[in-house]
RNA sequence: GCUCGGGUGGUGGAAUGGUAGACACGAAGGACUUAAAAUCCUUUGGGCAGUAAUGCCUGUGCGGGUUCAAGUCCCGCCCCGAGUACCA
């Protein structure tokens, strides 16, 4: 029998399912260990070839690990809430749930078919009110905390009204936004919604009026990692800053732990580059300027990491959004302003950036006076200046800041050099290096000294203090949309009051239309009956971050309705060993992910506080687009080799009628009716494809669905294949040219054991050759796998194939290590040879073979490298030998003294480990 | 602008500082076959010499350097990709 890849891969996929060979044991005396997928989110496009990639190599993975002996957890879900499906239902009227329900069922039709080892009996779905009954738990448990920065943890909200109660807030020493203090006194005598005012600029969930990211297409505020040049990710629609009071989460408060952190992971560097920007410490001063209108004085403190320039200010410049500007703006510069910050409300984010460093900006009229100095500086309103970064306000070096500088030429403000040799007639000096002038106290010193010296100067005259600011900023945990989950949160008197836990879950109403009321309010207001207790509910929901921040926990312990995990689950389970997803999640899940984890960390109910150990980034599957190529005003298509003598037009082909660049002349006149009577002009008879490397999208044709590479070539195939194409984490196009090697590979395997309809295993003993191939393919695959390089492993399997089948190779000796070994990659092919061998149970409950090194034993000195005066030998010695024992050897060696023969040998140079230079 | 990756045949890609191009695709030639498919064998970075076995030169984006030895390490450029962006 032929290589019949369709009834072998059917029978096993049904054999794992029906026998539950994957699930995973919730107490084992093995030890454990948990691989995890980013969860998809089930669109209505299905699977193509790129999404698999990620899966396939965790699947590998937990395949070794269970043939290493580890109690392995790999399970599946469905990130399900999300932006598509309700605009599919605001276009069709077709309930979420309902096209969810049917994505779904087909990623799981053909995610089976690709025969991943997944415990389908612990699946979890954001969308389902089993699960989002935990999201909302846990919302409620961050609106009830509060972050301690002496403790440096998440505390009980109680435990600060008791010291409200005791002693105000003045000693409290919290990440909050409260703006008031207060005594214990004042505390008493305060109204309810006053308390409750003040709490919430206090809680980790809390509602606050901020600056959000606005998309009005969409009709709802996004989170920071949401938008990305100005546009919505989901969409790509312009997204505007508005004030809004909205839920956020205080991710702000964990940035050190977030930060400090991520030395101890082991992610890759760039990922943890890319999370330290995004959080981005930095470390400078507050510093407090005397500002006076003419009639009144204020304290204004602006925040700088170069303290040391203090004596180059020569103005001062404000966000248009700060606080400062209406009481600094003097009467005659008031309707300038006005309309200065009326044009820049205007403006979207992405017209901010499009009009890149046009400089533009306003004064005042007020004027601050230097701390150091005593000198009189403007003060200026410019949108170079951020609101939600520092203070709002700077004080302005042009000398030694680039944006300064551009901003003092333009309006021509003075310009004062600080450090020793520096030019700053066309551009300002931002290095951080040179000797100081002009700079009293400072002159002379290093600036690597200066900032230093000047920071502890200003502490003294108590002007100023160090500071550390991060540009993480917390986030917008709302969204006026329907396909999320509800807030457990009514409004009793206009006071934001979580459901008690015996509510949960509060359900998803149903409505009669997913868009805004009539009134612009959330979907959600549309519900019948939206109360709780006769007080409103809250009507908007949460985004799609909020079901994938914990998803990893339910796995652990998914059927529990107890509690998000039990304890006794947590504890053996743990944390994620190994994590596989796309670079894309770097500064939105992954960082919620982390802060949630923390979150619950301090609050007790998980024991541990970080959720990922180990996280490989799989790189992106792009498109692989094909072209023919139509002369204009016909339709007659020239091949791409000759298209140069034609005018042509380029038009995209579907890649399925192309088979390694040659066009499937019939499939392409029956593609598409206008087609039919196509006249084609050949190159040696064959219709020759252009092609391109593009996003793999419907529009360009060059979708390629797993489900035909599974027709077609068979699961085992496409496994191979993928990893086969190049390194995990580097992006490459899918192109099928290739795969037709693979399948070669797996057909060939599949004779090693088969003649015809005959299984032709011999019981004999393996020759030395024959285990010298397998033990050096053991040792690669071991080291291969742990090192996450699938594509050369794939390499080896062929290889060590090419040689046993050479050497007629039909031994169980041989094969039964084998098939293990190839099981990881190849599951199905490996279960039938397993089965074929006599094998009762699956191949899942074999163990890895061990590799025994003398099988690889090279013989030394084997050939010369170069003869040139001096002769160099490659030699594989010992490690432990010394370099006077290496000479000897060396000297002593037969096949040595072969080709020194007649050579006067002069010396004999050990270079380290494998190299020797003979000079003769 | 800043940060991080990366540049190797016709193609995808291999190479703990140690024979560059493993493995695979494609291509060319051949065997088997009435034919096709399948399978197998040979050649395949470029150049030069030779009937040949073979030998020599050259070659990993560019220019320098360290080293007995550099695709790999160091310095300076060029190009491509990703992230981020008035973050003071």
């Amino acid at each position: 029998m032929e290589y019949n890849f369709k009834e072998i891969e059917k029978k096993w996929q049904a054999y794992w399912a029906d026998n539950k060979t994957f699930e995973a044991k919730s107490k084992s005396e093995k030890p454990k260990y948990y691989v995890l997928d980013m969860f998809p989110y089930p669109s209505g496009a299905g699977l193509h070839v790129g999404h698999p990639l990620g899966y396939i190599a965790s699947d590998i993975y937990s395949r070794f690990k269970r043939l290493q002996g580890f109690n392995v957890l790999h399970p599946m879900g469905y990130d399900a809430f999300g932006l598509p499906a309700e605009q599919y239902a605001i276009q069709t009227g077709q309930h979420p749930a309902v096209t969810t329900e049917k994505n779904i069922a087909r990623y799981r039709q053909q995610m089976d078919r690709i025969g991943f080892s997944y415990d389908w009996s612990r699946e979890v779905r954001t969308c389902d009110p089993d699960y989002y009954k935990w999201t909302q738990w846990a919302f409620i448990e961050m609106f009830n905390h509060w972050y301690n920065n002496d403790t440096l943890k998440a505390e009980p909200i109680e435990a600060l009204i008791a010291i409200f109660e005791k002693s105000g807030n003045s000693s409290v020493n919290a990440s909050h936004s409260c703006e008031e203090s207060f005594t214990a006194a004042q505390w008493a005598s305060f109204d309810e919604k006053h308390k409750s005012d003040i709490l919430m600029g206090y809680r980790i969930a809390y509602q606050g009026e901020t600056a959000v990211n606005w998309c009005p297409k969409l009709g709802t505020v996004l989170a920071n990692d949401e938008v990305k040049e100005g546009l919505s990710v989901r969409g790509g629609f312009p997204v505007e800053q508005k004030k809004m009071k909205q839920w956020q989460l205080r991710v702000s408060a964990y940035a050190e732990r977030l930060l400090s952190k991520l030395d101890e992971l082991d992610w890759t560097d760039s990922l943890k580059d890319m999370q330290r920007n995004w959080i981005g410490k930095s470390q400078g001063a507050e510093m407090i300027f005397k500002v006076s209108n003419g009639s009144q004085d204020y304290d204004v403190t602006i925040f700088t990491t170069r303290a040391d320039t203090v004596f180059g200010v020569t103005f001062m410049v404000l966000a248009p959004e700060s606080e400062w500007v209406e009481k600094l703006t003097v009467p005659t510069q008031k309707a300038a302003v006005e309309e200065y910050i009326l044009q820049s409300k205007k403006k979207t984010e992405r017209e901010r950036m499009t009009e890149t460093r046009k400089v533009t900006g306003v004064f005042t009229g007020s004027y601050a006076t230097n701390p150091l100095t005593g000198d009189k500086v403007p003060v200026w309103i410019s949108e170079y200046v951020l609101a939600g970064y520092g203070t709002g306000a700077i004080m302005a070096v042009p000398a030694h800041d680039s944006r300064d500088y551009a901003f003092a030429k333009a309006f021509n403000l003075p310009i004062i050099p600080l450090i020793e040799g520096c030019d700053v007639s066309n551009e300002s000096f931002d290095a951080k290096e040179g000797k100081m002038m002009n700079s009293g106290f400072l002159n002379g010193m290093d600036v690597k000294e200066a900032i230093p010296a000047a920071i502890d100067y200003v502490e003294s005259k108590g002007i100023g203090k160090r500071k550390v600011n991060y540009r993480l900023r917390d986030a917008i945990f709302s969204r006026q949309r329907y396909w999320g989950e509800p807030f457990p949160i009514y409004y009793k008197d206009g006071i934001p009051t979580p459901l008690p836990l015996s509510e949960l879950p509060l359900n998803l109403p149903e409505i009669d239309q997913y868009k805004p009321t009539e009134s612009g309010e959330p979907p959600l207001a549309r519900a019948k009956d939206w109360t709780y207790n006769g007080y409103p509910l809250e009507t908007s929901t949460m985004p799609g971050f909020a079901g994938s921040s914990a998803y990893y926990f339910r796995y652990m312990d998914p059927h529990n309705d107890e509690g998000l995990v039990s304890k006794e689950s947590n504890d053996y389970w743990r944390s994620v060993d190994l994590y596989i997803g796309g670079t894309e999640h770097a500064t939105g899940h992954l960082i919620y992910s982390r802060f949630w984890n923390k979150f619950l960390f301090d609050c007790g109910y998980v024991c541990e506080d970080e959720p990922f150990k180990k996280l490989i980034n799989q790189g992106m599957i792009q498109g692989r687009s094909n072209f023919v190529y139509r002369i204009k005003n016909t339709n007659t298509f020239v091949s791409c080799g000759l298209k140069d003598k034609y005018d042509t037009t380029e038009i995209h082909v579907d890649v399925n009628i192309v088979h390694n660049d040659r066009l499937d002349i019939e499939a392409f006149k029956a593609w598409m009716p206008d087609f039919a009577t196509a006249e084609f002009v050949l190159e040696d008879g064959e219709y020759i494809c252009g092609y391109a490397v593009e996003k793999m999208s419907k529009s360009m044709f060059n979708v390629v669905n797993p489900d035909n590479i599974c027709d077609n070539y068979g699961a085992d195939t496409l496994r191979m294949y993928e990893m086969f194409l190049g390194p995990l984490e580097q992006s490459k196009p899918w192109d099928t040219k290739g795969i037709d090697g693979v399948n070669r590979f797996l057909r060939k395997f599949w004779r090693m054991f088969n003649d015809g309809d005959k299984f032709i295993v011999e019981d004999r003993k393996a020759t030395p050759a024959e285990l010298k191939a397998l033990h050096i393919l053991i040792n690669k695959v071991q080291t291969d796998i742990q090192n996450f390089s699938f594509n050369t492993s794939v390499s080896a399997f062929m290889i060590a194939v090419n040689e046993l089948a050479d050497l007629k190779c039909n031994c169980r000796e041989v094969l039964e290590p084998l098939a293990i070994l190839i099981s990881p990659f190849a599951p199905h092919i490996a279960e039938e040879l397993w089965q074929q061998l006599g094998h009762k149970e699956s191949i899942s409950f074999a163990s890895f073979p061990e590799y025994k090194a003398e099988y690889t034993v090279e013989n030394s000195f084997d050939y010369p490298v170069s003869f040139n005066g001096k002769m160099r030998f490659k030699i594989t010695l010992p490690k432990s030998m010394n370099p006077k024992e290496v000479e000897a050897a060396v000297l002593a060696d037969e096949n040595m003294q072969k080709y020194l023969q007649g050579a006067n040998v002069k010396k004999v140079i050990v270079v380290p480990s494998k190299i020797i230079n003979i000079v003769c």
